[in-house]
DNA sequence: TGTCTAGAGGATGTCAGGAT
DNA sequence: ATCCTGACATCCTCTAGACA
């Protein structure tokens, strides 16, 4: 079950497609083109009551009314069924985070979007870009690119714990030792003296090797484009996004591959190892705006750590879009009443 | 007694953030 | 900016029981 502020947005974003005056006459109405079975709608008046969230609903609300009235959208046509995936991600490997299917056809995220857009493996990101199927290695990715280094940190922080019963290959900790090795280290991501300068060589030779694979893997064209389709969650079909940052609702279209195509021009995908406290490789993407032949930046970064403490877990890589979501090339402003639609931008 | 298989439960990988 | 966490989904391994 998800959590009742996401309950909230996107069940209230949902009401607000449907032709009625408040959420309040919406919600005694239970209208049944909203298929959701008792025990939700029981769940969401009572949020409503208890004033909770309250204002989440009324972004939501707004944010389901101006899809209704978009001339992108609904066009102020009454949805005849909209879907809840209920919290959950719908099996498949779409790359939209969908939570609501309008009639069958219009796949809407509600999601208050994040800095950070997905965290997959190292692996799979650097070597496999992203895709959902394929093969890269699945192993510990620090010892995939920068063995000697996780080697000497390993063999420094063992020392320094005194566990010199632990395996000379970190590869070998078992579960157990691993979470002896974590509990073991000082707090707050700080090292042993002797381990200091082993997680700074580290972190370089993460960042230097994880860039070059990357690159390297990124090698043609294509690639690059269906990369960056990944990195803007660039699905296979369009969708919208429903949502807020810090400051603001923020209704956006999000572009197909062939949408994308149509607008835009991939230049230059930039890969660059960063310097930082942890590894870190940064991209940006270089494109031109086939309207008017401007060019455009969209900029982001990739962090590798631990997942789950030091040495528990192989690293996860964290990927972040720095550029603001309604900057990003594909993510069209959804029109609002009497704008144009925005195709073409 | 040997082989196969369902499923239980642990391990691993991924997602979506939060805390400081 | 950096590190930490909970919740799941899925993968993997082991084992009890069915059946030949």
């Amino acid at each position: 079950m998800p959590d009742d502020r996401t309950t909230v947005t996107e069940l209230g974003t949902a009401l607000g497609m449907l032709p009625f005056e408040r959420p309040a006459a919406a919600l005694a109405a239970r209208p049944r083109q909203l298929a959701v079975d008792d025990a939700v709608w029981e769940l969401l008046t009572g949020l409503q009551r208890s004033g909770h969230f309250a204002e989440e609903f009324a972004a939501a609300w707004a944010n389901g009314r101006a899809f209704l009235e978009a001339p992108d959208a609904l066009r102020g046509r009454t949805p005849l069924l909209i879907e809840w995936t209920g919290g959950r991600r719908p099996p498949g490997d779409e790359v939209a985070p969908v939570d609501l299917r309008v009639d069958h056809v219009y796949l809407v995220s509600c999601k208050y979007l994040s800095q950070n857009i997905a965290n997959p493996s190292p692996a799979r990101l650097f070597e496999g870009l992203l895709s959902t199927t394929g093969h890269w290695p699945t192993g510990d990715w620090y010892a995939e690119v920068a063995p000697a280094a996780y080697r000497r940190l390993y063999d420094a922080c063992r020392s320094a714990a005194g566990f010199d019963e632990l395996p000379d290959d970190p590869l070998a900790l078992t579960p157990a030792q691993r979470r002896q090795l974590r509990l073991a280290l000082p707090g707050r991501g700080a090292y042993p003296a002797e381990a200091r300068q082993a997680y700074r060589d580290l972190c370089r030779d993460v960042s230097v090797g994880s860039a070059e694979r990357w690159r390297a893997n990124a090698a043609s064209p294509a690639d690059r484009e269906r990369l960056v389709w990944r990195l803007l969650r660039v699905g296979s079909a369009p969708y919208f996004v429903l949502g807020a940052d810090v400051r603001r609702p923020l209704r956006l279209r999000v572009a197909s591959p062939w949408d994308w195509r149509q607008a835009f021009q991939l230049l230059d995908f930039d890969i660059r190892a960063a310097e930082a406290g942890q590894p870190q490789v940064d991209w940006a993407i270089t494109y031109r705006r086939r309207g008017d032949g401007s060019a455009g930046v969209a900029r982001g970064h990739v962090e590798v750590r631990w997942s789950h403490g030091r040495f528990a877990q192989p690293p996860e890589a964290k990927i972040y879009l720095d550029t603001p979501a309604d900057e990003l090339p594909g993510y069209f402003p959804m029109g609002g009443a009497g704008d144009q639609p925005s195709l073409w931008e």
